[in-house]
DNA sequence: CTTGTCCCTCACATGAACGTCAGGTTTTAC
DNA sequence: GTAAAACCTGACGTTCATGTGAGGGACAAG
C-alpha cells in the first residue's frame, strides 16, 4: 500500500503520515524509487496514533509509549510512564466533566420557562441578526 | 485590584490576562495612568475562561458563549450553540475514555505476571539505561 | 514513449495561546 | 523626591501538528 491509499483509508492527510514517520511513530518500506510502502497493519497503527493525539499526548510521549504498546519494552519506568499518562487522561476527563456540567447549568437556565425565552427569542433574533 | 494581583490570585500569567482582554473575554477599568483595575469577580471570570480553554474551546467560541453564561443573550441560536459545544465536549470525553481504556489494557498486560516482568525488568533496565 | 497521476524532498506558512524582551510610564514606599 | 516595583504598549519568538507550494522523479495505462 502506498501513502495515498493509506491516507484515504485512515482519513489522515499524506502530509500527516510523512510527519508521523519523521517523528518515528510510523515506519515504511521503500521501493527502489524511494516511494513508501506500508503493510496492512499500518492502518491500525495510524488509528492508534490518532487516538493518542486526540487524548492530548505529544509526538514525543507517543514515541515513548509505542514500544510499550507493542510489548517490546516493559520496565518499571515504562509502567510508571503508562500510569502517569493514564492519570493525566483521567484528570483531563474530570476537567471536561466540570466544563460540561457548567454548560449544562447554563443550558438549563436558558431553557427554563422562567428565563422568558420566547419573548427574548423573537426580539433578539430580529435585533441581532448580524451577530449570529 | 491590579493585574499582578489578579495574576497571583488566579495563577494565570499577566501576559495571559492581557491576552484575554485582547480577545474580549475579560474587561478592566483603567486608572488615569492607563493601568488596568479589576473587580473581585474577575477572579471567577478568569477561572471560567480557564475551564473553557481546558475543555478545548477556542477564544472565539468562548467569546460567543460568555454572553449566554452571563444570561445576557438567550436566543434559539445561542442555545443551539451551547448544546453543540456541550456535545463536542461529550464526544471528547468519549474519545478520552477510549484512549484510557487502551492504555489500561497495555498496563494490565505489562503488569501481568505472565509477561515475565521481573526478568524483563532487570535486563531491560541494565541494557537500555540511556533510553529511559 | 508519452501522459497523467501519484510520489519525493525541501522549506516556508499557519493558528492558538501565550513567553519574552525593549523602551518607556505609573504607582508605591521610604 | 527619588528609587524600586509594577505596569504599559508593541512586537517578535515559541511549540505543535499540520497546510501549502516549488521543483522534480516514479509508475501504471495506452
Amino acid at each position: 500500500m502506498r501513502i495515498g491509499e493509506l491516507a484515504t483509508k485512515t482519513g489522515v492527510s499524506v502530509r500527516a503520515l510523512r510527519y508521523y514517520e519523521e517523528q518515528g511513530l510510523l515506519s515504511a518500506a521503500r521501493s527502489s524509487g524511494g516511494q513508501r510502502h506500508y503493510l496492512d497493519d499500518a492502518v491500525d497503527r495510524v488509528y492508534l496514533i490518532q487516538m493518542l493525539y486526540a487524548a492530548g499526548l505529544s509526538s514525543r510521549t507517543i514515541l515513548d509509549l509505542l514500544p510499550c504498546v507493542d510489548a517490546k519494552v516493559n520496565t518499571p519506568q515504562s509502567r510508571a510512564m503508562l500510569r502517569a499518562e493514564r492519570d493525566r487522561i483521567d484528570r483531563q476527563i474530570t476537567q471536561l466533566r466540570q466544563a460540561r456540567k457548567r454548560l449544562d447549568e447554563v443550558i438549563a437556565l436558558s431553557e427554563s420557562p422562567a428565563s422568558g425565552c420566547t419573548r427574548t427569542d423573537t426580539n433578539a433574533v430580529r435585533q441581532r441578526t448580524t451577530v449570529w
